[in-house]
Order: C-alpha cells, then sequence, then structure tokens
DNA sequence: CCTTAGGGATAGGGTTGC
DNA sequence: TGCAACCCTATCCCTAAG
C-alpha cells in the first residue's frame, strides 16, 4: 500500500519558495528542519520537496551547469578489469593492506557477479582481510575514481 | 497525431485480470514484465493497463488504490533461485547476518522441499544461526515481496 | 547510517473519437 | 451522447552516488 497522493497546498508551496530562497538548491533537509518552515511542511519529506520542486521548475531542475554526467565507477572498473595482468605474486603477507589496485582486484574476482559490484560489497570484502583505516571506504572510492578517470593504468 | 483506438480483446482483458489478482492493484509494470502475461499484453503499456482497469472497474479506482497482492512469494522465490550464482565465499563471519540475499538462498537451499517452505520456516532455520533483529521475519518478507515484485536480481 | 539527484512508475483529471 | 481508449503530469518510488 503506497502513500495515497496528496496534492499541494499553496501554503505548502509558498513554504517551499521561500525555504529555496533562504537556503538555495538542494538543501531540502534543512529547509525541512528550519522552524520557520517545518510546520507548513510537517508532512513532507526532504525528497517530496526536491520533487516539488523539479515540477515547479519547468522539468529542469537538476541538469547543473556543469553539465556532469553521473558515472557508475564500478561497472567502468569492471570493463578495465579485462585488461588487467595479475602480478606474479610472491611475498603472501596477509596483514597489511596491499596497495589499493590489488585490493580492488582483488575484490572484483572474489565477488564473482557479471552485474558487478558496488562500494559497500567491496569494502565489506576487504575491511576483514586487511587491517585498513577507519576511512577505508572513502580512500577506496577515491581510488577507483581515480583509476576510471585517468585511464587506469592496471600495474600493480 | 494519435494512436489509433485500439480495441481491448477479451485476451488482453483476461491476462489483466489475472496480472492484477497476482501482483495486486497498481503494478502495471510488473504485470507487464512478466512472462505469464507480456505476451497477451505485447502491445500496452502500463498506463494503458491502468486505464483499462479504471473502465472495468465501473469509475471508482483509485479512491482506495492499491489492493493486497495474492503471490506466493516462495514458489517466486525458488524459481527466481534457478538464476542464482553463489558468490565464491571467502570470509566466513557467523554473528553478523549477512545479507538477506544471501540467508534467503541458504535457507532455501538448505530446506530442502520440494514444496519451497514459508517464512515461518525460513525465520526458524536463520534465526538460531544469525543475531538478526527483533523484526526480523518483517524484513526478511518486505525483502522477498522486493525480490519478486523487481525482477530478482541476485547480486549479493 | 543519511541525503540528494535523477530516472521511472502510478494516480487521477482531462481529452478524443466512435 | 456515453463511454472506451488515450493523453497529461503532479506525485510518489527506487536506487546510485556521495
Amino acid at each position: 500500500m503506497a502513500k495515497p497522493k496528496q496534492k499541494w497546498t499553496p501554503e505548502e508551496e509558498e513554504a517551499l519558495s521561500a525555504g529555496v530562497e533562504k537556503y538555495g538548491l538542494g538543501r531540502w533537509k534543512n529547509i525541512l528542519t528550519d522552524p520557520q518552515f517545518a510546520s507548513p511542511l510537517a508532512n513532507r519529506s526532504n525528497v517530496d520537496l526536491k520533487d516539488k520542486w523539479r515540477n515547479l521548475s519547468g522539468g529542469d531542475y537538476g541538469s547543473n551547469s556543469r553539465g556532469n554526467v553521473r558515472i557508475n565507477w564500478f561497472e567502468e572498473i569492471n570493463k578495465l578489469l579485462l585488461t588487467y595482468q595479475e602480478p606474479s605474486k610472491s611475498s603472501v603477507n596477509k596483514r597489511r593492506a596491499p596497495p589499493y589496485k590489488a585490493m580492488i582486484y582483488e575484490a572484483l574476482s572474489s565477488i564473482d557477479d557479471p552485474k558487478g559490484t558496488d562500494a559497500k560489497t567491496m569494502v565489506k570484502f576487504l575491511e576483514p582481510k586487511y587491517d585498513v583505516t577507519k576511512n577505508f571506504r572513502k580512500l577506496l572510492t577515491a581510488k577507483l575514481r581515480n583509476l576510471v578517470l585517468n585511464g587506469a593504468e592496471w600495474r600493480p
């Protein structure tokens, strides 16, 4: 059972508009928690605000000025893996984290999924095997991004 | 300009009716992509299905939208299992609950019953093995429902 | 975990053609 | 004219990415 359709009232639209005026675009949660707007928007979520603004904007909200296109990093990485040559292994150290490229290769190879995987799954796989830092996820994501953007020479 | 009017055939109406029976109201896209109904409804869109159902319902469709679903989830899940590839296992942690898909796969594989199983049995099997939350049964059922309705990509 | 961006699906009012 | 079939689009849903 989904939520029944709930039409926006003029009061709600005004509050949303004033909220965007005050906080700027994309600050939906901030608008919702501002005591100035919390009451009129009591039964709207931050996602509702985003959706409504998209309608009010004539449908072109979201295509930001730089024309960014979102990349599915993991799909890209999986493609690049086809060109990877696994290094001839010599020293097998289990504790310290190996270079990121090697870990990424290991994770993607082990998590054998034709559709690829995602960062969360990779972290879950790698974390118990190696003693990684607390912000491992962030670093791993950055590395993935870097590999894709820079042509990813798969040298260990 | 517009699409020429295309009257509904009895076969189409039957398929639509059976589809609603299986998935419940408001799951037009699911009906359309179900191999059981895809063929007879090949040249109808999800919106067409919704419109036709509204006509058949004497015009009061939507007032209490989205009825109940009558799927035998476990039968459906068992079918989907045929397409599942068990991930090459690497880390064996016994305490924390693995992803729901993995647990579902494990339960259905272990409870070897040609007729499939039910939620109660699955919970009984999984609960002592993993430390699950109190509302585990509810979450498990929700996951099963989601897997069936969304075509069940068996990603871990 | 939580939030945002964006594509997709649905609900319901409106329109068209027989 | 009435109604089946089709159109329009605000609202809501799903999920990748951060």
